[in-house]
DNA sequence: TAATCTTGATTGATTAGTCAATCAAATACA
DNA sequence: TGTATTTGATTGACTAATCAATCAAGATTA
């Protein structure tokens, strides 16, 4: 059945999705009403909701689906494998604390902690666009460094861990953990010391004072 | 009134305390019922909870106060103070993903996360005994040894968060993620790797290859 | 008019929490 | 020692409330 308008429509369910993001990631699934929902999303009724989404779990489904990709690190391709380390290091891990800049970001981060921790499924949902998608695309950069002999070839895997790991932990320190250090520490401070602190570890050509590889 | 037995009461107490962690963590606060409880306690009636606990948020509370702790990390007062980084750090590493190899550790690790993120309350609670306690007896360690001048001076709450995050990365991927190359990544190796990169970038009498002090 | 959109009352299922009744282990007592 | 009494432990039926989902009726627009 055709919608009265398509325009309106869209507007209308994107509206809805917005109030069920906001509801969803401030109070868990089970745990967010039809009526909240309604009321963040500013339709008057609870029962609108099933025109536009067959149920609750519908709902939320799409709502991952389509918000999700709000957690995409920057992947341009195989432009920059060949940029340096620290170019591109940073670009990446810049991108990672500027998407918890944005609510709507934040909102989505919480939500994939506290929604795959039970349930397999969103977790796969969440980690083929979100983590896995950016440790890939890291992993695969790195390895390519090591290849050219810019980097010291250690355990791809683990050195992608080494790296976004301090950002993941210092993000939800900050925001889930309330830390009052986590506060004063800058995203910015924490980026340029994660990016210097692994590239001291890993550069070959250390402008540091020796020590390379064998 | 006093318990007909102190010992069979507190038994019970902890059985259900057991049982309780397990549904929580499996199901989450608010989708765990009184009959999985009891269930998974393997007592016969719901209503018994209530002889035991107030309510289902006072036994939420009695999980997490008391199970709460397995979340520590060693923390030897002043003991290692002195002690060399590679070995302090290393048994840090290990006693965190040990941690890890433990079922209720493993549930309550799960439960902190999803919990924390929607209930600030239960947030400070886990922070208290887990990761605040252990990073900053991590962060005066490590700000001890910069002023030994056996590492170099950075931010002490970033390089905490740069030793710490790799590890907790590592697991949130491997548990939550459930992703396949975290498998083949052994506990042994992420350790190993995190402590080596580490000291590879901080050390400041870098014997990275033999030994020596400066 | 004819279709979708919107509403809010309703339904049916679920569940936290209560309660009266029963059970069983102590203890008191003969 | 054997019986009665006390008291906490345990049960399962019950209640009151909540909430997802439905539905019929009315509003709106093409």
């Amino acid at each position: 059945m055709p919608p009265r308008d398509d325009q309106d429509y869209e507007a209308k369910r994107q509206q809805i999705i917005d109030g069920a993001l906001q509801v969803f990631s401030s109070e868990g699934f089970e745990k967010a009403t039809n009526k909240d929902i309604a009321r963040a999303a500013r339709i008057n009724s609870p029962g609108l909701i099933y025109h536009y989404f067959k149920d609750k779990t519908d709902l939320f489904r799409q709502v991952v689906e389509e918000r999700a990709p709000i957690l995409q690190l920057v992947t341009h391709g195989d432009d920059f494998m060949e940029s340096e380390p620290r170019e591109v290091l940073t670009m990446f891990a810049d991108s990672f604390v500027t998407m918890m800049d944005n609510r709507a970001g934040l909102a989505m981060f919480k939500m994939m902690l506290a929604e795959s921790t039970r349930k397999p499924a969103v977790a796969a949902i969440f980690n083929k666009v979100g983590p896995w998608r950016g440790f890939n695309y890291l992993r695969r950069y790195l390895e390519h460094q090591m290849d050219l002999g810019r980097l010291r070839r250690i355990d791809p895997g683990a050195a992608v861990r080494c790296f976004m790991g301090p950002l993941v932990a210092y993000m939800i320190m900050r925001e889930i953990f309330v830390q009052e250090d986590a506060q004063s520490l800058s995203p910015e401070t924490m980026v340029t010391t994660t990016v210097d602190l692994f590239l001291y570890g890993l550069e070959v050509n250390r402008n540091h004072e020796g020590a390379g590889e064998g």
